[in-house]
DNA sequence: GCAATATATGTAGTTAACTACATATATTTG
DNA sequence: CAAATATATGTAGTTAACTACATATATTGC
């Protein structure tokens, strides 16, 4: 198999090689959603479903949830109300945060999306199911990370 | 295990799962090169280190190798030409073509930078080998969608 | 050998995430 | 219970990749 410099280099660009195959994905994921003539694109996903799945929610538990930092999580609610997939309404117990919440156009899409989940399902699972599977290996990098993050383990080696 | 949303919906949100896990990679990364005084952005790393192996390639080349688009290959050569890292001279056999390669100062940086490298490789070694291994799993990932896109994948399911 | 096509580079504008900062409301503490 | 601190949301600006388009030079084919 040839192989160009940067894959050679292995471990050292790990993080552009995450980010290469993430972008990949991500494009045809919505060319997927495209041939079922669904608008949708996939940046909305991590919103719309833990919406979906958990029904009300404040932007911060929101944001934390999905992982962003909550100015992503704003910036794509303001997209997504515009759409009318979502609305918010303030909590009357703590007036600071805002409530957001699939509107029935919303719940619409999504249960409309489930064939089509039902076939990336089935694609990412032919490609990921290798060797070594990709989807494991995320999890059990994630916890590792989580356990000792990436900086502290590089420091010990600093040290010696 | 507590899992959220994002987490449980596995295969759906893989491209969102790489993304995050390569911006964490990415700045505990910047965070490393600090830590041994060195100025040096995680980003350059593809541009710098290809023509650290392979001394002098045209635009074009260059971003085919690192698997970029080239207009983001010039915005990098751009700075790394004010860093003084990098300088170019014209193909004498094809005039259309801009050949690049490092300077002495870019040559010097990266030799000072292999010990870096070997500890972010003794790192991300600790962390990526798990049961299942993340560069095996993107190795393998990579060569199955050569062979056959996620999309055309998808398509076969959507056609059932 | 010229017209059509392909390739190489460059510019402009977009995107989808981020950080830093600002403000309003809740909660904690002396 | 008021001051200090913490939390929730929002805005502005940045970043690091992208696509679409433009131009110049090479190559190919009639």
């Amino acid at each position: 198999m040839e192989q160009n410099v940067i894959d050679a280099s292995g471990l050292l660009a790990i993080s552009t090689r995450l980010q290469r195959l993430s972008d990949q994905i991500r494009k045809d994921g919505l060319l997927i959603y495209k041939a079922f003539g669904i608008d949708f694109q996939p940046k909305w996903f991590p919103v719309l479903y833990t919406l979906y799945k958990k029904s009300t929610m404040s932007v911060v538990s929101l944001s934390d949830e999905i992982g962003y930092a909550h100015p992503s999580t704003i910036s794509l609610l303001k997209e997504l109300e515009k759409e009318k997939l979502i609305r918010s309404k303030k909590d009357k117990v703590d007036t600071r945060k805002r409530l957001v919440e699939l509107t029935e156009k919303g719940i619409t899409l999504l249960s409309t999306m489930e064939p089509v989940w039902d076939v990336i399902i089935k694609a990412t699972a032919e490609i990921t199911n290798t060797q070594n599977n990709l989807m494991k290996a995320i999890n059990e990098v994630e916890a590792a990370l989580k356990e000792k993050s990436f900086l502290q383990r590089a420091e010990l080696y600093i040290k010696k």
